[in-house]
DNA sequence: CCCAATTTCGAAAACGTTTTCGTCAGCGAT
DNA sequence: ATCGCTGACGAAAACGTTTTCGAAATTGGG
């Protein structure tokens, strides 16, 4: 390996000049700078990260808990479009990004917190971590700066960010409604994550709000799968009274209905109407195109990475919770009850 | 931080005995082995991983040099899912996966290996990265251990992984031709990617193979996207004389051709049948469904941490061209023509 | 020219480990 | 008693940086 010091003998100077170059130091003459600099580039050389970051204390990586497949393994493209802007913001600022593996906290036995001490990250990112990890007790103690989604993480240096979930399902209710729906239900999530819990919130706001009534046959629960969508809608087929559109947290549940409307020998968005939540890649492909609450993943991603930016940058800097808005995206899924020439639009409202 | 000398403090010991006992050395008694375990663990020490990759040159990590969106603009959910089955096998053997930002060779001016130096990674894990890159001849004088899938980079340490496109491409040629197609029209890649030019072999071979015609008109170029698919579509519906059924070199361009058949008032799959490549999540979920060849993603991150464990532990093994089988996905998008009576299986072949 | 101020440079300590090699004690065999 | 082993431990060097602080060299003002 190169060193500093195979530069500071070969410019005839002492590794403390080299250093001194290298980070820009200003008590360096540009004589000796340019030369050190030339050779520098010569030789191809790169600093060690390890000792750099042994000395420093930074390791100009930023640790990442991801964990994909969640408790009720599913793969959510959704969170690598956030992790993918995320990467891009931070990037800039030179932050390279570490997976951690086994992030489930049974393999990781001293948790979050030790892991990320143990590699000196600079910052901590997490997504699809289960709120119910005991290890992430730890991290809430931490003085590591601290971003994480869906996750309702609070610490003195942890700062929490998530879609406007509430607004985003009320919206979705009002939706139905302007379209002439009274008879509205609801799947949501088992698993009580906060962004499910939020949902439902905000799906009973909207009842209340537009007087509409509560009838609890018209609530089924999933896991946020296609199949669970599925098994959710049969059971709301087998009433005698169906309500005429489903509010699903999650467009996945929703794709799912539709084959179960379709096996009952009904017309999803024209016999039931559905609208979803996420817009995930697949909602314009499906038939109908489905109708649903977007997701502003590049948006999230980027205020992930400016919040945490910041936290490292600043120690003083209080923890925020970043609320990021959704936008309705009206495809074919639900059905205008008020006017008999609607129109179907086959085009992504919003879309750019 | 609590460091080794606060351990060994503690214990009455000196740092060398504690870092004997944190590695396992034989040559320290019982008790003390055990009163340092005790301290260590009731401190909740965790070693520094910059000191001691310093002293062992080693990181316990791989790093990843991972394109998402590629040069031509399109995210490939695709090699997510490799990643994340190359990740459960290499965590298993205590790896975490640095991933670095600014992927693309012009920012990172002394191009991947530089790179890979500089964070002292073990290893290394290329994704969609363009074979063109400038940055990947350094690689391939590297004696970093590196495995690359899709990209064919030969080099002393560097082992290369891909699906079998050439017989894939060839299985679904074949397969369109048992069921009556004679007219078989191809979709390929625009750039040149390995795998692209596998496939269009493929389609070649099997032409040749059952004495199938060539024909000039009825092949396009795309980029991979579902876009480009339209439009290479286009261009064959405008043909006077049209193929019965068309290989695609991906399973998103196939998707964008059944839009462009729609839209010139036919059926896909009964006017014209398409097979996919690669088994996309949205496949199963289109009208028609999408035949289609899948491509392994778990089987192919497995093999590709299987083969980089083995390069990183023995320093002597020579390099391999690993191939991964593809299967046969049959589902709605092909139409018999020989058998009036045929069934169209909405189940799909293989699935667990 | 002299002194003070300013530039430019380098010695040395520090960061937290691992690893080599030597020391020392104890012990069994002669 | 002596010798040689073995087992247990520690001193010290090394890994490649950064950073502090003092020394030396240069400059400028009078």
């Amino acid at each position: 390996m190169t060193t500093i010091y195979d530069i500071a003998r070969q410019a005839g100077v002492s590794a403390t000049t080299v250093s001194k170059v290298l980070n820009g130091y200003p008590d360096v003459s540009v004589k000796t700078r340019e030369k050190v600099q030339q050779i520098t580039a010569a030789l191809g050389y790169q600093p060690s990260a390890a000792a750099r970051g042994l000395v420093t204390r930074r390791s100009m990586s930023i640790g990442v808990f991801f964990q994909d497949r969640s408790s009720f393994g599913f793969r959510h493209p959704f969170l690598h479009d956030i992790i993918a802007s995320f990467q891009d913001i931070v990037g800039e600022s030179g932050y390279d990004l570490l997976f951690f593996s086994n992030v489930h906290s049974a393999n990781t036995p001293h948790g979050f917190e030790a892991r990320a001490r143990h590699r000196d990250v600079d910052g901590l990112f997490l997504l699809g971590v289960p709120r119910t990890d005991p290890g992430l007790s730890s991290l809430s103690r931490s003085r590591i700066p601290i971003v994480s989604v869906d996750l309702d993480l609070i610490g003195s240096r942890a700062s929490y960010l998530a879609s406007d979930n509430i607004g985003g399902a009320r919206n979705a209710v009002h939706f139905l409604y302007e379209n002439g729906h009274r008879d509205i239900g609801f799947v949501g999530d088992r698993y009580g994550t906060k962004p499910g819990h939020d949902r439902t919130l905000g799906y009973h706001q909207a009842l209340q709000e537009l007087s509409l009534p509560y009838r609890a046959e018209w609530i089924q629960e999933g896991d946020f799968t296609e199949a669970s969508g599925y098994a959710a809608m049969m059971k709301i087929l087998a009433l005698r009274e169906r309500p005429t559109a489903i509010f699903f947290v999650s467009d996945m549940m929703a794709i799912g209905a539709m084959r179960a409307i379709r096996e009952a020998g009904l017309t999803p968005g024209e016999d039931i109407s559905l609208i979803g939540f996420d817009d995930v890649h697949l909602a314009q492909y499906v038939t109908p195109a489905l109708t649903t609450i977007r997701q502003n993943k590049d948006e999230m991603g980027r205020l992930a990475a400016i919040e945490l930016l910041e936290l490292m940058r600043n120690p003083n800097k209080p923890p925020s919770v970043i609320t990021v808005e959704t936008e309705l995206v009206v495809r074919d899924s639900v059905k205008n009850l008020l006017n008999v020439d609607q129109h179907r639009s086959g085009k992504v409202a919003g879309i750019s």
